[in-house]
DNA sequence: GTATCTTTGTGTCGATGTGACACGTTTTAT
DNA sequence: ATAAAACGTGTCACATCGACACAAAGATAC
């Protein structure tokens, strides 16, 4: 019987076997292309859930941190490294999974899916599908999918981090275009402009569009030196 | 080898005996009393770190899910049922528990002190620190609490938490000095009282305080049922 | 019972940001 | 030359925010 004060912080002495259990990440893909938001899912054959897709996970394993694990398996998919993601939240119950009993700890990236290549031609079971098409998904992912995305949004109207998904040239109507089609929400395109000239982290690039059958726009680049310099000091005052 | 598309939510049929570990919750459970903003410490008695102290924390249950877990943390160490509490963030450093591989979950939750009462006499080892006096903490627990301090003051600015720490008559000067002590910040007493009252979800019950050797001030209730109508419907607009 | 102490309660002004809203300009295509 | 398409721009009304000072209420001391 347990000492009153006895728990995993204090006497214990050894850690059960029993009480031992699978852990794996679960990421939310997000991927943008000026076609729209999109997640990157993957078919799922587990008897129960044949036919439907799932998110990409993996299990964790024992020497790494949650965070190798999510490094792992964004790097298998995408072939690219150094991607930002964030945690979510965990999924517990104990019958979430028909293998047995796995915890998952929910994360999300965000990618240009032009910089995107499949890596390995055997994944042909690896798909975009569009945020407003998403079927019903293998497991608790539905839920950990609407998660993800809520935090998302929540995440991309404080922080600029949907820059780096824009082309190096990118015009203010490009800018709009993602930041309507992440929010699905519209916004008015002068007071869109007074803000983001307003947080002076744009850099007019005195340049034009070419090939385009109107009146061409200006082009911008985001000022990523002054972002990180205002993140360090602490002054960056980002809302949309 | 792993096939390509292989992973725990496609193909795997059974989950590996040498990927299972321990996985814990960790609870910063936060108090308030009129002097301030404090934690819930236990001593830690674990080789290495004795003398130091830790959060409050369990090794979860292969039947449980992390909440009912934390439920029951909580309510061995507070006798208090129906608490709120939040997760924040996974810990998942191999090394982070020298009696294994330990991944934990930190929550926080929020209680007032004059409710609470020692469960069990032998917790001797349970004490209230004042968030300014937090002692070196064993394990990665100074991480962990720094986290979760920062997640309640950005939680309570946009989210009235706070109130159901108060009595359930409290002057706004009362308010006022609860928020100051647990965001660690002044506030104008005239615009902190615009706010709230802006807020309309103070309800003046027309009774002024009794044996205070000076002018006497008003005394409110916080509108809960005002306040779930608002929540429900989305309107809720709090910010301080 | 008057003076003093302590804390309460209250309003204004200037600055700033936000939503709503319309028209002339630039380029290409015909 | 004209039409079509998208670009680029400014104002006004309104709400919010920080800064700021003084009179009122009750208790206490003399």
């Amino acid at each position: 019987m347990m000492n009153a004060t006895e728990n995993i912080n204090t006497w214990i002495t050894h850690l059960s076997a029993k009480a031992k259990m699978s852990i794996s990440v679960d990421c939310v893909i997000f991927g943008y292309d000026e076609e729209g938001l999109k997640v990157l899912l993957i078919d799922c054959n587990m008897p129960s859930y044949e036919g439907k897709k799932s998110l990409l996970g993996d299990l964790v394993e024992v020497n790494e941190t949650l965070e190798n694990a999510v490094t792992r398996v964004l790097q298998k998919r995408t072939t690219l490294t150094d991607l930002y993601f964030e945690e979510v939240k965990s999924y517990s119950d104990p019958d979430r999974h028909p293998l047995g009993r796995v915890i998952t700890l929910a994360y999300y990236s965000f990618i240009k899916i032009s910089d995107y290549k499949i890596h390995d031609t055997e994944d042909k079971h690896l798909e975009w599908i569009s945020i407003n098409e998403i079927p019903d998904l293998a497991f608790d992912h539905q839920k950990i999918l609407e998660d993800c995305y809520l935090r998302l949004k929540k995440k991309i109207r404080t922080h600029p981090i949907g820059f780096s998904l824009m082309p190096k040239k990118f015009t203010l109507m490009q800018l709009q275009n993602f930041y309507e089609a992440v929010l699905q929400i519209k916004f008015d395109r002068r007071n869109f402009r007074r803000k983001l000239n307003s947080l002076d982290l744009l850099i007019d690039l005195e340049e034009i569009q070419d090939n385009v059958s109107h009146r061409p726009a200006k082009l911008y680049s985001f000022d990523f030196k002054k972002y990180n310099q205002l993140l360090k000091s602490g002054d960056l005052n980002f809302a949309l």
